[in-house]
Order: C-alpha cells, then structure tokens, then sequence
DNA sequence: TCAAATAATTCAACCGCTAAACAAATTACG
DNA sequence: CGTAATTTGTTTAGCGGTTGAATTATTTGA
C-alpha cells in the first residue's frame, strides 16, 4: 500500500484491519464494533467482519459490555490483546545492555539492564550478550502467556536499512552485521529492526505520551548527541535513514575541532565529553556536576545556548513546535531548557506566532529499548493482515 | 489512499488508475499495455480496463505502433496526452510576475514574465494583475485547444495551507488571503494551490531533471533565501507546511543582526542584499558582481562557506545527498559550488563514504511559476480518478 | 408486558481484480 | 504462399471484499 505497488482485494483488506486496529488503540474507551463503524467511515457489517478476524487472531479482545445509559442491547468493548503477540526490545549503549517486552497495549511486562562498558568487549561478544538477555527475557515472556514476535535492537550509530551498523564511533564499531550475527543466535528465529538509538528513543516517547504530541525532535544526549524526528506520529528518516545526526551540527564555524573531522560541533559544546571536562573523572561525574550547583550554573546553561542555536537551525528547516530532551538531557534539563528555550525564540521564525515548547523526555534510562519493543508492536499494529488466520 | 480513511473497492480503482500513469510517465518509451501489466504486476486485462477509462478521461493517448523486433501482433504506445488537462503556474516575486502552462507531459507551452517591482501595489492589486495575467495565458492555452485544470501560485512567504500568505517578508505582506482574493477574480473557477516559491521552485527541478534526481535540497536564493526539499521525489513539508527557511538558520550566533530578530543568520552571509553590499545601485548589481571578478573571488567564496556550513547543519539532519543552487545561486554557481561542498564535505558525517553532489539549478528565471504549474500535473497524475467519467 | 432503542449478524447485490480462454495481428519458415 | 508461432489485447467466469437493507439479539422504559 506504498503507493508503487498494485492494490487488490486483499490490500484492501490488510488497510481496513490496520485501519480499525489504529481506532483501536486511539479510543479513549473501549470501542464498540458500532462505535467503530462511527469512526472509521466502514458499515457495521464490515467492521464487524473486520473484528472477527483480528479477535481470532489474538490482536483484539472484547471486554464485558460497560454499563450504558438509555435503552438498546449493550455494545462489547473491544480492546488491545494484552496476552497476543509482544515486542523485544535491545539496547546496546556504552556502559549497559538493556532489554524489555512490550505487549500489544504499549505496556512494559518485563525488563533487565546490565550494566557495564561494552568497549571491553569485542562487537561479537556484545551482541552474544545482547543476544541472551533477550532470550531470558523472552523466556520470561512465555512464562507470563505472551509470544515474541519480533526484535528490535538499539543502537548508538548509523544503521544501513539491512540491519549493518555502519559506525557507532562510541563503541568503536565499523561495518558490523548485527542483524547477520543475531540471526545465528537463540533469537534468530525473530524477524528483527536494527536502528538508531535516537529514532527508537523517540519512538518511546511518542507512546509514552499518548496521544499528546504529534510532530517533535527528540533530543539524545548519551555519549554522542543524536536525534529522532517524529513527524505527524510517524518516525521520520530522511533520505537514506541516516538522519538526525544532531550531535555534528555546526554551532560555531571557528569553534574547536570534532573527532568527526569537522569543527564547531554541537558534541563539542553539549556532548558529556564536553559536559564533564576537568571534572574528576569516574561514573559520578555526572551525578557531581548536577550536584555542584556552581559549575552547573556555570557550564550547563552555556551548554543549553548551544544546543537551542543547533536546534532552531533544524526546526527552522523541519518546522516542528516541540523538543524533547532526553538521555542525560532529560535530568539536566532544569538547567539547559531556559537557554534552549531562549534560542529558540530568538531564532525560529515561526516562533513569533507559534511558540515553541520543550520539555524534558517522561521516560526513564534505557528509552530504546523500550522504544525497540515499541517500534515491535507498532509494526504490528501497522500490518496485522499477517497475524490474522496465519 | 492516506491510510486514516476506509479503502473501499473505488479507492482500489483509483489507486490503480494512478499506478498505471505513473508508469506510462516514468516509461522511456511508449509502454504498450502488456508493458504496462508486467511493470505494474496488475493483469493484462486489468490493465486494459484502466488505460480504456485513462483514454476516455483525455490523459492517456495512443500512439501508432512501433516497429517491432520479432514475431507478434505489434503493440499501441501510450503516451500522456499533450492536450489533455494542463496546469497553469503562476509567480509573483519581488521584482516581477510570471505564469506558465504546463501540458500533462511536462512541456511549457505558454509563458509569461512582466517585470516590474511589486512591492510598489499592495497586495490586492499584485493578485489582480497575477491573476490577469493567468488569464491572458489560459485563453491562449484555450485558443491551443487545451483545458486548464487548475492553478497554482508561487509566493515568496510563508503560506498556511488555505491559502493564507503569512508572512512574505520581501514583499512586505502581513496575512493576505491570496486564496480568496484570486476565488473572486477571473481564476475563481479553477482549483488553487499556493505554495512557498522554494517548494514549487523544487518541484520544477524535479520535473526538469527526469528521473535523475530522488532526494535534494533546492537552495532558492532570491532577496531571501528559502530551500525546497524533496526526499524520494516527494516534496517535503514538515510538520506545518512551514519547513525550509534556511534563510535563517544560524551560520554564526555572535554574527550581524538579522531583520528577523536573531543574529548571524545565513542571510546576512549570502543573502542577495548581503552580496551587493557597498556595490553601486541598480538593476545591474548582480551583473556587475559577476563580472567584478575580484571582488566575486573574494566575496563569493566566503558566501559559499557560510551557505556550506548551515546546509551541512541540514543535510546531517536530513540526510540528502544533493544541494541544487538555484535562483541568483545558479548563475553564481561557479564561485560558490566549491566552497559549499568543501565545508560539506567536511562537515556531514555520511560525506565521507557517500559523497555530496552540489550544483547548479537546470531552470531558468521564473522557476517557480514552472514548478507551480507543474504540481498542479502532479495533482492530476496522482489522482486520475477525478478526471475519468466525468 | 410490550414498544423503543441500540448492537451485531446475515444475505443479496455490486465492484474490481484474476486467471484462463479467446480473438487479432503480425513474423517466421517450410 | 500458407500455416505455425508469437505476442497483444479482449472476453468471461469466478472470487474476495464492501455495501445496504433486513434480521436477530439484548437491553431500558413505560
């Protein structure tokens, strides 16, 4: 239904099961067939058929009828399946691995975070390990009475559409095959998503927030600096799926030189590198510089402007009203935000008349994987011909 | 066919009808139907049905069979109908008006250019001589024995999607219903697209370069500077339809005051009133600047660099792999090209194993009236079904 | 107890695509 | 030449999917 390829029957029907799977999951209340029908511009008898199929395939559930008022035969509430098929999340970032399963309703059933520096290990050996937390975790999962039908792995590079991470500079990866390596492990049997940690990130959020946002940069500060686009609630990949890359926007032409080569990055102005700078080093830098309210005071709003001049360049171009700041942004943000703010409307244009917002991120760590699971079920969702009498 | 509405079986014809177009369009010769059937993956027969109705609906024609190699009863070509539906674009720009017809191929077959500074009529009367004009060259494209279908203008602003014209800065105009005030003039019966210049200005290079390009970034430089993006031969929108004012992304926080409230925007780096500073008045300015080459060697450079720097900001956020320079850009292509893709390539990330391609635009003056008229084809050619049995 | 109201299902009709048979128009070749 | 081979395009039966109206199911209210 891409537009380049032919429709028959059968497409017609694949789009009309997503599309009242979506009413679904939308409705503030469990739906009724007939509320549905209202919704979605079908006739009864087809939503109804529709229903049918998606129930027998594990993707919806009726609820008892919820008491009415006035007269007529009570309507089935219909709900996500919270026992169908689930998600998997991964997350391979530099200090933890990290996993979880997501079910159909976008509610996280199980979760484990390791932690430790995956520099260590040779990509092989992170991904071997990635690999059993999943499976332990999808063990758990099968326990519970949910079945894994997919994967997701997160990770803090650029990943070509096969499931290659190109680079993750961070870890010091280069051209590793992690969808190839993970395909011969205890989880190869899972269709599997390999993609950046940003996009997933903002996956995450955008579910997390119900139906709030719509249209937002989410703001990963880890290591590196990245950014998911979402646009009209959809995951936004620019050409080749290799967008976002916040972290070496230019903020200063004749500022100091990038390790990607370039200089005046935003990396070296809002990275942690940058962040943690003649701090004691150890892994309470970060916890000390939130601690050590003088230097925050000092560094972090610095650091905001920078981010907020990075930022209004790219929402001038993308035109989006919010961002999330996310990753270690996300506890910082008491500090950066004011200054973030302050560029933006300075610098966005349409800001005089439409203001922007930015807040900090409502998820925890480990928002990719939750994001990977999310992606999961939201591939799902989107496609739920493949799940009905298969 | 935009996946929030129920598909029924006519939306299957309707996406089918287009799905052969496109292919007849994109063809590099005259497909016959059985082409069309093994390039589509629909049946002969299906296919014959939708090129009778395409036929019917004047958008298709068939052409006299080609010689053959081989055995065979010889195929019909079809080809787009030369006097089918046709668009009609329509620019208002600081320093002149200008329209065009565009058949359903793609060919200009009427155009026109009054020159002439607009900012001296207020908006009221600019839309009546622009619509005037529209006029004049639909009776021409009529006495031609062609159907204009619809009209589209091209504005040097920010455009809401009713047509409102936000803000066109150069032009000095302040929500001007542009949409309404043409309803009511001699082009009130036509349907009406208004669009950013930017944006129609990239749909014409779209169309202009075939099927070379799929993903670029349209540089507009006019009195402003605008960008139109297209990622996989879509034009890209943003969130809010307001995307693409690289006028104003930050090339130097500490730089020069911009009118538009922040500083260093990449208009007051290379910005047409940036270029002529201190240069003699006139017409000419340009001219001259082209050929002073000292001072094009010593200023162009520096403009280049700083264009290079805030579209590399883009390109890592987007993710293109092309900048076409257009409007003054592209006649100033030769001084500014090199320093543009100097400092991509050295500061977008994927430059280093994907190299960036920076030229100049294939389009004249007036691009943008080209490009309006030719999303008003591209409307028609994507939604055929509105044109057969009707 | 029965009428009104609302939910959900059933069934005939219609529409569009497919597959296979068929008709049309040309070349290949004995 | 004339027939076979080949390719294009059309016809027809069948199938899947939606619609709309009628029907059945289940509750409230008088």
């Amino acid at each position: 239904m891409d537009g380049r390829s032919p429709v028959r029957q059968a497409s017609v029907r694949a789009h009309n099961l997503a599309l009242v799977l979506r009413h679904v999951a939308a409705a503030s209340r469990p739906p009724s067939r007939a509320d549905l029908a209202a919704s979605t511009g079908l006739t009864r008898a087809t939503v109804s058929a529709l229903v049918d199929d998606l129930v027998g395939g594990g993707l919806l559930a009726e609820v008892g009828p919820a008491p009415r008022a006035g007269a007529g035969r009570p309507a089935a509430g219909l709900v996500l399946h919270g026992y169908g098929p689930a998600g998997l999340g991964l997350e391979i970032n530099v200090d933890y691995l990290a996993g979880c399963v997501v079910d159909l309703t976008g509610t996280v059933q199980h979760r484990a975070i390791v932690h430790g520096d995956q520099r260590r290990l040779d990509p092989a050996g992170v991904l071997a390990a990635v690999a059993d937390l999943g499976a332990e975790l999808r063990a758990e999962a099968a326990a519970a009475g949910r079945t894994v039908a997919g994967a997701a792995l997160a990770v803090p590079g650029l990943v070509s559409g096969v499931g290659l991470v190109h680079r993750a500079p961070n870890l010091a990866w280069h051209d590793v095959d992690a969808a190839g390596t993970l395909a011969a492990g205890p989880l190869g049997d899972l269709p599997l998503i390999v993609d950046n940690e940003a996009n997933l990130a903002a996956i995450a959020e955008l579910h997390a927030d119900g139906q709030g946002l719509d249209s937002f940069v989410y703001v990963s500060g880890e290591i590196g600096i990245g950014a998911g686009i979402v646009l009209h609630r959809d995951l936004f990949r620019g050409a080749r799926g290799w967008s976002g890359e916040l972290g070496h926007v230019c903020v200063r032409p004749d500022g100091p030189r990038c390790r990607c080569g370039a200089s005046g990055c935003l990396e070296q102005y809002a990275g942690q590198e940058a962040l943690l700078r003649d701090l004691p080093p150890g892994e309470a830098g970060l916890a000390r510089l939130r601690a050590e309210a003088a230097l925050a005071e000092a560094r972090l709003p610095a650091a905001g402007r920078s981010l907020g001049v990075a930022l209004a360049g790219v929402v001038n171009m993308l035109d989006v009203d919010t961002v999330v700041l996310g990753g270690i942004f996300g506890p910082l943000a008491p500090w950066l935000a004011p200054a973030v703010e302050a560029e933006l409307s300075q610098r966005v244009l349409t800001s005089a008349w439409s203001p922007m917002t930015v807040r900090a991120s409502a998820l925890g760590p480990a928002a990719a994987a939750v994001g990977a699971a999310g992606a999961v079920v939201r591939d799902i969702l989107a496609e739920p011909a493949a799940w009905v009498r298969a």
